[in-house]
RNA sequence: GGGCGCGUAGCUCAGCGGUAGAGCACUGUGUUGACAUCGCAGGGGUCACUGGUUCGAUCCCAGUCGUGCCCACCA
């Protein structure tokens, strides 16, 4: 063995052997098990929180199947919508064009075109990870079983009336042009003002003073709203207020939405434009009026001078125009949340539009009581609070987005508008009984991402075949994730698993901190502090880390910057740590709490772990090359007390490290590892065997040799679902003088 | 406005009803073979604050302060 440890040199060839070895499909026999892998975006790259959690799955699923159970972690990528549209989107930008100009056929093409370009990225690093994922069944939520999965769950829920279409306000991206989810918009505090505006009675007897924070959706009014109880309008109530600049009359309404303490307890409703004011409308029957376009401008129904102009600076000059009518009464400033998409980033207006909905309450019914019974359980528990909250309040799901990428909804119009839904065009006319001459045309929309995501634990296993992996692997047993996707995706999954298999989707939901970097901040490219897993692995010098960090910035003035702050904290690069030592210090991390500060630091100490690690096997090797060893019955016969202390020791450290893993405690787990292995077998036990080995009788002698060998077996299985390259190295070498049969560390017993 | 979490050694974090632990950092010291990616020895904390329960609280309860996150329709 070399003098140092190297992990370059050891981490090469293994992971190659065990795929070859096939060595990651789950066994024919045993009791199953399985772990759903996330699927990572698709055209992505692997981030610290997916190496986190990598970490987290590898290490249960080879601690299980060293236990014996069939294995199965499934691994696959998602299409992931939005993301990737936008990606392409602006790669086509950069050349001067638009996916318009290309056409829905050609860009989907180009997109298809991406992912293969990106290739393999997140497989070779799941790779460089150690992750012991079954490739033979990888899946892409765009392939076709599992698209047909998607077909077959909309035209089901559509059947059972629980997917519906329908015209009503959604969150609109104006830059994408595409409607979202409530969780795909994000709101901020943000500085606005607040505008008193006049309306002045018909009857001429003075005006209404309405509190706005959006004076130009004042265009699409249809009323204002005062409270029932409120002295002071109650004569108003029934009267019609002119509304300006349109020369409309709109209706003041009594309506307990309105807060009379606030602004001036008048509410100018617009249907179209808020979500509460649709409510409003909806109660009282009012017009809605759309003045916006689907890119914010605003469209014909508001007056001529303001038409074709963005709303902001509409807005700038409905309050110019009210100003010179003498009908703004006063600005205050105002703090408010200002709703953005979470991809754009672009206020989200909104917006009058037609979409498909799924009806949630049904399914999420079943899903609260899965979570109460505890047949899913969360760990850490307190999440579960989380989950209900959200469920309990949970409304329908806007399901459909105007994008091009995606799993396209198999939803048909005929020329009077009819909605025909089918598994394709000719199963849709079949359902409805529509003759082939009649045309039809599919829905231009495409399906939310998360969507498909939702099926993933039984999609994967080839639902709706009736596969052998399905019956076998579903329900799965821990789902690991952050706690950023309850909603999205845990949630969804929940209602889906129940509804079209009857069975909750996995037992245990173990949700991990988000890994933020050394000052606790979150790691993301804008901020330039973001770390590649690989560069921990493999090392990167200085002026790599600062180029990798400061190029294709969105706003390249904060290059120097991030130029700065990476000199200072990394003045020589990073080294290369290698696999084990940064799946090791994920471990370490993996604590209850939320976010999870990664510091050089710790890594750094683990990798001096594993070099302790290292050179204790070479003390132990040296020891026994060309010596007599003990058998078991005769190194018993044989012990001393240390031996026997150090088999207690080893006992106890065992049984607690099952313990947990058992509860999900890797932090625990490995720090169970790192006390036994450095200050009671390096520190004790080895010193003692230098006199043992050196004044002892041969018997004594070989009985020693026996216990360094078989404790050092022991520990090298123990610490493998966290080390696995490292371990396995090491361990080939105790093959032959323990006389063990097993070709890798990987399938000998826990 | 609700909900969840956190406040323990200089830093990052474990822990627990019985007079405090780890890693890193720090101080001193040691190189003829397991390891300087190391060994040995050591310094350092009124466990945020106040009150309560208890024979006993860092740990349980109530409140206060600070701090972070999530959800929510106050125009």
């Amino acid at each position: 063995m070399e003098k140092s440890y190297r992990p370059r040199n050891i981490e090469e060839g293994w992971y190659r052997r065990w795929e070859e070895q096939g060595y990651f499909a789950p066994a024919p026999q045993g009791d199953s098990y399985c772990i759903m892998l996330p699927p990572p975006n698709v055209t992505g790259s692997l981030h610290m929180g997916h190496a986190f959690q990598c970490t987290i799955m590898d290490a249960l699923t080879r601690w299980r199947r060293m236990q014996g159970r069939s294995a199965l972690w499934q691994p696959g990528v998602d299409h992931a919508g939005i993301a990737t549209q936008m990606v392409v989107e602006r790669q086509l930008a950069a050349e001067g064009k638009s996916r318009h100009e290309l056409g829905r056929e050609a860009f989907v093409e180009a997109v298809w075109g991406w992912k293969d370009q990106s290739g393999d990225t997140i497989g070779n690093q799941l790779r460089r990870l150690g992750a012991s994922v079954d490739w033979d069944h990888h899946c892409f939520t765009m392939d076709e079983p599992l698209s047909h999965a998607v077909r077959k769950v909309f035209v089901s829920l559509f059947q059972d009336g629980l997917i519906y279409r329908g015209k009503r306000l959604v969150n609109w991206d104006p830059q994408l042009h595409t409607a979202l989810s409530d969780l795909e918009v994000l709101s901020t505090e943000e500085n606005g003002k607040l505008w008193h505006i006049r309306y002045p009675r018909e009857d001429g007897r003075g005006d209404v003073v309405v509190a706005t924070t959006r004076p130009e959706t004042m265009l699409g009014d249809t009323a204002v709203a005062v409270s029932p109880d409120d002295p002071r309008y109650r004569d108003l109530v029934g009267e019609f207020l002119e509304l300006p600049l349109t020369g409309r009359r709109i209706p003041v309404i009594a309506d307990d939405y309105v807060d009379p303490e606030f602004g001036t307890g008048c509410v100018k409703i617009t249907p179209a434009h808020d979500f509460n004011d649709y409510e409003v409308g909806q109660r009282h029957d009012l017009e809605q009026i759309n003045v916006l376009n689907p890119d914010a401008t605003l469209n014909d129904n508001a007056p001529e001078a303001f038409r074709g102009l963005d709303r902001f600076e509409a807005r700038k000059q409905i309050v110019e125009k009210l100003k010179t009518l003498g009908l703004l009464e006063k600005v205050e400033d105002h703090k408010m949340m200002v709703p953005r998409g979470d991809r754009s980033g672009e206020v989200v207006e909104p917006y009058l539009t037609d979409q498909w909905y799924v009806k949630i309450a049904p399914l999420a019914e079943p899903a609260i009581e899965a979570v109460e019974s505890g047949r899913i359980r969360f760990v850490p528990e307190n999440w579960d609070k989380t989950y209900f909250s959200w469920m309990h309040n949970i409304q329908d799901w806007c399901i459909s987005r105007q994008l091009w990428w995606g799993h396209r909804i198999p939803a048909w119009y005929d020329p009077d508008g009819n909605i025909h839904v089918g598994m394709d065009e000719s199963d849709a006319r079949r359902r409805s009984g529509i003759d082939g001459d009649v045309p039809l045309s599919q829905d231009e929309d495409v399906l939310d991402t998360w969507f498909s995501s939702a099926l993933w634990p039984f999609s994967t296993l080839g639902w709706p075949e009736d596969t052998d992996r399905l019956r076998r692997f579903y329900p799965t047993d821990v789902l690991v994730t952050g706690f950023d996707i309850i909603f999205f995706w845990v949630a969804r999954m929940i209602m889906m698993g129940l509804r079209f298999r009857g069975e909750v989707p996995f037992h245990t939901v173990y949700i991990h901190g988000l890994i933020h970097d050394g000052h606790g901040q979150k790691m993301s490219k804008s901020k330039g502090n973001v770390l590649d897993p690989l560069d921990l692995i493999d090392g990167i010098g200085l002026d790599d880390l600062i180029a990798k960090r400061t190029e294709g910035l969105m706003q390249p003035h904060m290059a120097p910057a991030i130029e700065k702050a990476t000199r200072k904290e990394f003045p020589d690069g990073i080294p290369a740590f290698g696999t084990d030592a940064l799946r090791f210090t994920f471990a370490s991390l993996a604590t209850t709490g939320r976010d999870i500060r990664f510091e050089l630091g710790r890594i750094e100490g683990y990798r001096n772990f594993c070099n302790k690690l290292w050179n204790a096997a070479r003390y132990v090797l040296g020891q026994i090359e060309g010596q007599a060893i003990a058998g078991e019955t005769e190194a018993a016969n044989h012990a001393g007390e240390v031996d026997l202390w150090i088999e207690a020791r080893f006992a106890e450290m065992q049984s607690q490290l099952n313990h947990h893993l058992e509860s999900f405690r890797l932090d625990l787990a490995a720090q169970a590892l790192y006390d036994f292995t450095w200050n009671e077998y390096c520190d004790w036990y080895l010193e003692f065997s230098k006199s043992a080995l050196h004044d002892g009788t041969p018997e004594q002698q070989a009985a020693t040799r026996r216990t360094l060998l078989s404790i050092l077996d022991r520990l090298l299985r123990a610490t493998h679902p966290i080390m696995p390259f490292i371990t396995e190295d090491i361990w080939q070498r105790l093959r032959e003088p323990l006389g063990i049969e097993g070709e890798s560390i990987m399938k000998q017993p826990w």
